[in-house]
DNA sequence: TAGGCCATCTGGTCCT
DNA sequence: AGGACCAGATGGCCTA
């Protein structure tokens, strides 16, 4: 079954953080159904927002229930921070996903690679391209000075270790033939 | 409707 | 100490 080329999803941030659907704490009512799911997230970030509103200042004296009341409100506060930038770092490292997608050739563009297929496509990619550059350079880059032409070097440490590369895939043939019958299986409904 | 993929939240751990 | 990173959990959206 697949799942291609769905119009890219926008969230609303649900910015909740007394109970979110990742907190497992037991005593916490589980939302049922999404539609409670997006109530409940709604009232309680109402109410987180409030608190944030009403905790700009710091007050004297944090013990208490004045002071408990306003650690409980700073940690909501750090919770949402947090929460911000774990969004924007799964931003950033989908931005570059992007960015590896436009980069790899692949068949019916029109469909968007996953990441997991975006991620293996990549790898075989530059297998393929290695291959190519050492074919075409016999182990030789230009302007690679030195004892060795580095690249091959660490091309025959990469077979010997890993063992990952089968004797068809030696040559630039065998991996261009891998990468394109990924392409077409990844596209063409495996 | 099941399954795949994804976004988000969250708590723990690592790093600076 | 605070931020980055990570993995698990959860629910939404979409397709076959």
């Amino acid at each position: 079954m697949k799942t291609k080329n769905r119009p890219p999803r926008r969230r609303v941030p649900p910015q909740n953080t007394e109970g979110s659907p990742g907190d497992q704490s037991p005593d916490r009512p589980q939302p049922s159904s999404g539609a409670q799911m997006a109530k409940g997230l709604r009232s309680r970030t109402v109410r987180a927002q409030g608190a944030r509103a009403e905790g700009g200042r710091r007050r004297p004296g944090l013990s208490g229930p004045a002071g408990r009341r306003d650690r409980r409100e700073s940690s909501v506060q750090r919770r949402l921070e947090s929460n911000e930038r774990e969004r924007q770092r799964m931003h950033t490292l989908n931005n570059a996903f992007q960015a590896l997608r436009e980069v790899i050739p692949h068949v019916r563009a029109d469909k968007k690679l996953s990441k997991i297929e975006t991620l293996t496509l990549a790898k075989n990619y530059i297998k393929s391209l290695t291959a190519t550059i050492l074919t075409m350079s016999s182990g030789r880059l230009p302007g690679l000075e030195g004892p060795g032409p580095k690249l091959y070097q660490h091309y025959q440490q990469q077979q010997a270790a890993g063992g990952t590369l089968g004797a068809t895939e030696a040559q630039p043939e065998g991996h261009l033939q891998k990468y394109s019958t990924q392409i077409h299986s990844f596209r063409e409904g495996s």
